[in-house]
Formats: structure tokens, C-alpha cells, sequence
DNA sequence: GCACGCAAAAGTGTATACACTTTGAATCAC
DNA sequence: GTGATTCAAAGTGTATACACTTTTGCGTGC
């Protein structure tokens, strides 16, 4: 019969059926793809209104235009770039409308999160969260850019993940990774120095189980990355219009 | 001469760079097959694990299996389906701790959005929810099955829409569905009168300007829809591993 | 009779082809 | 010289082709 002997099946099926099944879409091939090009973006080498064509970024991975294709759709998704109907694809340009409704959703979430954390972070969570400020500052010492804005946006993920609640991660993932575009779009302000140190206060409330003053420390930090973004509605709207966007 | 006279250009273009920018990621029929196969899922009549094969749904609507397979995708990005890497799509049978982490990640933000809604909303918007709840009734009286789901699960993401914020409202409509989708895998035993009459009271709350009360009753609302769940871990696990889930 | 293995069928992954749309530039009229 | 028109180049949208993987059914050996 169909014998369920399951044989030396792979064991990527565990995998799969338990970590992978979530979303990862795709082959690691369309996702290194996406990759490259949201790392690109956060690094800031491919400024916001960038025109991204199909067979440009084929050719330079090598692949056809259908990997591209799935691998701009996926970024559509993450809203790190636009899709136009017949003109393609293009970094995106958050507007200052979305990006305060960015942070406030981030608000609301991060809020409820840090105020389970308080309570129910045990000492090794804590220790955890201490060894990604530490790598914080070191990033910040050797002035190694892309890291460091890598590390602080991954601290209010790790939170999230520390909590066991993959859906929140995830969807705190996506909300982060749209402020590091809105912050280079909006030239921040606000130092990785005083964004660390920050964490750092945070994670002292953690420790001493601080629910209230952790969810303080939380909100005046998101609120002050935001009060420190250039969301002047006249000068980027004026910037914008003039300068060429376009390569 | 081979101009066929390009004038009446549309105006798609100005709707498109505002609204439609953000993500609806492709044209009308991409989107009306993914959207096909997620009321059909949302309708139960396509139960979890059922296995959709490209070409078969490609046959169903005529088109190439280029179309499903982005329709396809976009259904996994919403968690609607599992793309297996060479074993194609089903219908998501999301588990246990899925469907807790959802709840949990749902109670963050709408506790937080109820919050803002009772201390922002005017009369008018009120008005407004309550022409939703009576929708929510008529469609109850008419024993309108699928409206009912959907009126039911719209109400949280008017809310978030009302509040002007379209990130969260987005968000919260991706949590909705797959809460949908949890609903019918494990058998609510939640009445939808009962669901309606809680949407009620915490629109009486919101009436009252009560923020604390209308903070409690969402509460306690997504609590009982979770509470009514059969997540048993026992029962569902040996039902799914029993029954034949494939057609 | 049962298990293993092999081969055909079905299905997915990627590339390519082709139609149609947009873009840009050169031409023509004024 | 300015403005509109047209045509070619570039780019996107969809279909199809083909390679490779998984599944399934049958036959063989024990």
C-alpha cells in the first residue's frame, strides 16, 4: 500500500513542517536575492525613489528575471520598495504620514511587549539580552556602520523572540526594517551612542523587574528616534520634487 | 500608423501612486485569484491540508501557472497557505502555538488601538461603528454565513482605519484572517451573537468615552473567542494526524 | 506475502519567448 | 526655436518549455 514507512525520508521535513513552514516562501536563491538588495537599501546603497529594473538585477545575480521577480515582490511586500502597474520597481519613499503611523504601531506593540518582558524575563534572558548590548557597543567602538544599525534594530526583535511569540517577532521584524528605511530617508538625528545607551536603561528596568518604568523607557525611546527624524513636512516634500530621484 | 491612438491614457496612474502604492502588489487578476482562494478557504471549502496544485488552479481560472504562482505566494505571506520547497502548496494548518501567539500579538495592539480610539473618536465616527453593528445584526438575522465571518472580523479593522493609521490597520487585518482561519481549524464553539454583543458593549464604552472599560472589554472579548477554541493539545493533534486531511 | 526498488506520472523550479506598455529621442510642422 | 508626433529602445506582463524532484504504481526478489 501506501505505506506511511516513512523510510530515510529527509529530515528537512521536520524542519520545514516546524521552523520553515511559517513563511520563508521561497528557495534560498530568491531570498538571497532580496536579501542583497535589502541590505543594499539599508546601507544606503540604493538611495529611496531608485528605479530597480527586472533584467538589470538579473544579470547581476546571473539569474532569469523570474527569481527577480518574486524576489521584488517579496520586498513589495515588506514595503521597502513600490511597485508600479507597467513601470516597475523603485525603493520606496515612505512619507511622513506613514512614518508616524509606523512608530505608533511600533508604540503600541513594543509597549505591551517590554511590560511582559519585565515580568516574565528570567535571570539567563536577561544575562542574553546583556550580551547584545555589549555587542552593541562594541560595533559602536569599532564604527562599524552597517552593523551597529543592524544590532540596534535586531535588540527590539530579540525581545520579541525572547518571548517565545514568533508572530510578534516577525511582525515587529517587518515594522523595524521600515524605520531603518525611514530613518535614512529622513537623515536622523538621534546617534547610534544615545540609541544604545538607551537600550542599556532598558534593559536596566528589565532587571529590576520595572514593568512601568521599562514600558517608559521603551516609549521615550521610540518617540525619541521619531522627534529626531527631519518630518519638516516642507523640506522633504520640497527635496524630493527637485532633486532627481532617478538614475 | 501601428498607434492605436494612446490619448485617453488612464488616470489609474494618480490613484495608483497614492493609494494602491503601497503594496497591493499586483494587477486585478493576480489579486482576484488569491482572492478566490482565500474566501473559499474562509468559506471552508477548501479545508486545511488540502493540497492546491499550480496547474489545476491554473486550469480552473485559464491563465498560466506564472499568475497562480504569485497568487500563491501572496497567499503564504499571509499565512494562509504552506509552500513546502519542491512539495507545492496547502491550505495552513496552523497549530497550537500559532494560534496563541496570534491572540497574544492581537490583545497588544488592539488594547493599545481601543485605548486611543475612546479618547480620539468623535461622535460621528461612533455613529459610524454603530451602523457596522448594525450590519453585524442583519447579517445575524439573515443567517448570512460569510458576511457574518466578515462583518464580524471587519469590525476590528474598521477601528484600526477609523484611527487613521493604515500600517495598523494592515496588520491587524493580516492578524484577523488568520484568526479566521484558526477559527474554523479548531472549531469555535463562540457563538457569533456572542461575538456581536461584546462588539456592542465595547462601542457602549467607547460611547461613555470610558477608555479603561472599552481597554477591559476588548480584552476579555479576544479572550473569549481564544477560550472557545478547542486547544486541546490532545484532540486536535490526533484528529489531524488521523484523518485523511488530502482530496 | 512483504519489502524493496525501479520507472512512469505528476508537480515544482527556472529560463526563455513574445506581446504590450512605457520611455525617450529624433523628426516634422508651425 | 517651440511644441506635438512618431518611432525605436527598454521594460514589464504572461505564457510556455524544459530540467529536476517528488510521488505513485508496478514488478521483482526473498
Amino acid at each position: 500500500m501506501t505505506s506511511p514507512a516513512p523510510k530515510l525520508r529527509v529530515i528537512r521535513t521536520s524542519k520545514a513542517s516546524t521552523a520553515r513552514a511559517a513563511d520563508p516562501v521561497a528557495d534560498n536563491l530568491t531570498q538571497r536575492i532580496a536579501d542583497s538588495i535589502t541590505t543594499a537599501i539599508v546601507e544606503r546603497r540604493l538611495m529611496p525613489g531608485t528605479k530597480l529594473a527586472e533584467q538589470r538585477i538579473a544579470d547581476i545575480f546571473k539569474v532569469s528575471r523570474t527569481l527577480v521577480r518574486q524576489a521584488l515582490m517579496q520586498l513589495s511586500r515588506d514595503h521597502l520598495i513600490t511597485l508600479e502597474p507597467a513601470r516597475g520597481a523603485r525603493v520606496a519613499e515612505p512619507g511622513i504620514e506613514e512614518a508616524k503611523q509606523v512608530f505608533e504601531t511600533r508604540n503600541m506593540l513594543e509597549s505591551a511587549m517590554i511590560k511582559r518582558a519585565a515580568t516574565e524575563f528570567t535571570d539567563a534572558q536577561i544575562a542574553e539580552l546583556r550580551a547584545h548590548l555589549k555587542a552593541e557597543s562594541l560595533a559602536l567602538q569599532r564604527t562599524d556602520v552597517s552593523g551597529r544599525t543592524r544590532l540596534l534594530a535586531d535588540f527590539h526583535v530579540v525581545i520579541a523572540q525572547m518571548l517565545g511569540n514568533q508572530v510578534l517577532a516577525r511582525l515587529l521584524g517587518d515594522l523595524v526594517s521600515r524605520c531603518s528605511l525611514i530613518a535614512l530617508m529622513y537623515q536622523s538625528a538621534h546617534s547610534a551612542e544615545h540609541s544604545a545607551a538607551e537600550h542599556v536603561a532598558i534593559v536596566d528596568a528589565l532587571a529590576r523587574r520595572d514593568a512601568r518604568g521599562a514600558v517608559k523607557l521603551m516609549a521615550s525611546h521610540l518617540h525619541n528616534v521619531e522627534r529626531n527624524l527631519r518630518l519638516d513636512p516642507r523640506a522633504p516634500d520640497l527635496g524630493s520634487v527637485l532633486l532627481p530621484h532617478r538614475l
